[in-house]
DNA sequence: GGTGAAAGCACCGAGTT
DNA sequence: AACTCGGTGCTTTCACC
């Protein structure tokens, strides 16, 4: 689980790969003046020492009419329930994250719904979860992604 | 922005895609007994109706030497600064996702960063950023992420 | 650890039903 | 709207550097 060393190479094929997997590695190999072989294998390598964890689409879930998000706060009984409650919560498909804290709450996740109706019944079910005691709701109204190409800049810049 | 419509052949084809991007067309077409060009047609036109908005690299910050997760929430001294100082937070690059809530805090960010040496310099910079009265960190201990295959099923399911 | 060529196959557009 | 077919060009491997 240690630190990894990338040089400048995989940098670039990853500043490349990070926001369009689909570009042809002909194209990176073009662009970093090396053979698309050679792009080939180290992109491999990053697959294989976990690096580069796997892929994913981004969706636009408020097209899909799932627009409403909201971060849960959520008290506990007793922290010795804590692994038990947060695996129930990641049960919970309109979970899509949710974290162990220190500070106010014991466990923190964010939840993604249709609507405030929908929300409601998430947060029922998260309330309905033994060992619960209580829940505080933030309603998103304005999200602000930044893009993963910036973090992995300063990353790399730091390396 | 309304909500635009997938029939069945479009949820395979994004169940098989929303893991691994890079997924041979031929691939899904051999698995929905379809034609290659078929799901080629398909995929466009999800990318242009914008319900694909692209596809990003899943890496994997912990073997960066980013193992350092925590949530801030942020109080203002004015609501009227709301706007301006989520695009301050958002220049932060190590401010992963910034929200505009409601309760508790006025606007509330995810940050990501190498050591809490590291992620008090970042609080230090919200801090500093005019129209902040004062932040409440909750640092996260364990994070379970949520597979999006789940929560995209579930859509599917209801529409 | 990189190259370059070659084989295989995927992508994607055109034309057809 | 989906299929087949064919050209273009990408991926992947391998012998060599």
């Amino acid at each position: 689980m240690g630190k990894i060393k990338l040089d400048e190479i995989d940098h670039q094929i990853l500043d490349m790969l990070i926001d369009n997997t689909r570009i042809p590695f002909t194209d990176i190999a073009k662009k970093l003046l090396i053979s698309a072989g050679t792009v080939h294998v180290r992109v491999k390598k990053m697959e294989e020492s976990g690096i580069i964890k796997g892929s994913s689409l981004t969706l636009d879930y408020k097209k899909l009419g799932y627009s409403f998000i909201a971060y849960v706060g959520v008290f506990l009984n007793n922290t010795s329930q804590t692994k038990f409650v947060l695996e129930r919560i990641s049960e919970i498909p309109f979970v899509t994250v949710a974290h162990i804290t220190t500070g106010k709450f014991n466990i923190f996740c964010k939840i993604r719904g249709k609507s405030t109706e929908h929300a409601k019944e998430v947060i029922f079910m998260l309330d309905d979860i033994e060992g619960v005691y209580r829940t505080e709701t933030m309603i998103s109204l304005e999200e602000s992604i930044n893009d993963k190409k910036r973090l992995m800049h300063s990353i790399f810049n730091d390396m």
